[in-house]
DNA sequence: AAAATTAGTGTTATTATATAACGGTTTGTT
DNA sequence: AACAAACCGTTATATAATAACACTAATTTT
């Protein structure tokens, strides 16, 4: 398989199975289906959900099957978990080392993500002047997406 | 009940009372009793883990008995819900309007509150340029608290 | 190449989180 | 007193996530 520009989803599949394998882990076919099945996806998707559609290919796939999935997907950051909807969403730009935010529609359900180093700064800064060492962040925001005004 | 200063937990109810009976509310006694054992805790409980300390005294208390309850809160702004821990945790300054986020201690699990206009805005100015209009946010940090370092 | 080790998957069961629906009771209003 | 609305008790169920164990495939070591 190859980058040919064809098809945004196979080409993205590509690149994750690279960035996977210079890591030195494997992407397995389970992993691709789950990571494909995100990113042909417009907005966040639950797990179970992510189950059902799962099943018409795997038909024995079971939570586990899509949790173990899905955390190996979250350890390389191939994926993210929208903590507010526990939702799942696929990321198209892992290989960058951007700090991660999130956009949410909730009338359309899609879910933009935006990378500001501002906003990070800005909390890691805020936490540090009570003495607080942040290791992660979760930032969300919920409301209307311009197509949808 | 009168504010006398010399307990906190029981201040803090009687302000919490006199905020929801101006707004035409009922605060009731299973509302007080669950809001004053959110107040008990250092840091964020779940629905039933408080049902559990709420069944002490209420032996016949339900999920839905804290749900509802909770829900109630945290639509008057007395709790806040951590959406990464699935958690509540009491709100002190229910009165003052300001946005709120929360750094939690991943050793301690200590809860602190912070609200900073600027965090705020700048999220909301970051959606804005791309058109995207914020309802309510949510930004948690995870990390280490002063007393943990 | 065989053995040993590690990583991945199948499967069953269970735990944790949250809501729906309905009936009865209390509170507030007319 | 009658009525309506809000609140609560209760049962059932939906949704989200993990634990544990056996088996298989891949990788490493010998």
């Amino acid at each position: 398989m190859t980058d040919t520009g064809q098809n945004p989803i196979t080409d993205q599949v590509y690149k994750a199975r690279q960035f996977c394998e210079d890591k030195g882990a494997r992407f397995t076919l389970l992993r691709e289906k789950v990571y494909a099945l995100l990113l042909e996806q417009q907005g966040a998707v639950g797990a179970y959900e992510l189950l059902d559609t799962l099943k018409l290919t795997e038909s024995n796939a079971k939570p586990a099957t899509v949790y173990r999935t899905l955390d190996f997907l979250l350890e390389f950051g191939l994926i993210h978990k929208i903590e507010s909807t526990n939702a799942f969403v696929a990321c198209h730009h892992f290989d960058c080392n951007h700090p991660v935010q999130f956009l949410i529609c909730d009338t359309c359900g899609d879910v933009k993500e935006i990378q500001s180093v501002g906003l990070k700064d800005t909390l890691d800064k805020q936490a540090q002047s009570v003495g607080f060492r942040v290791v992660n962040q979760t930032i969300e925001a919920h409301g209307t997406c311009a197509a949808c005004q």
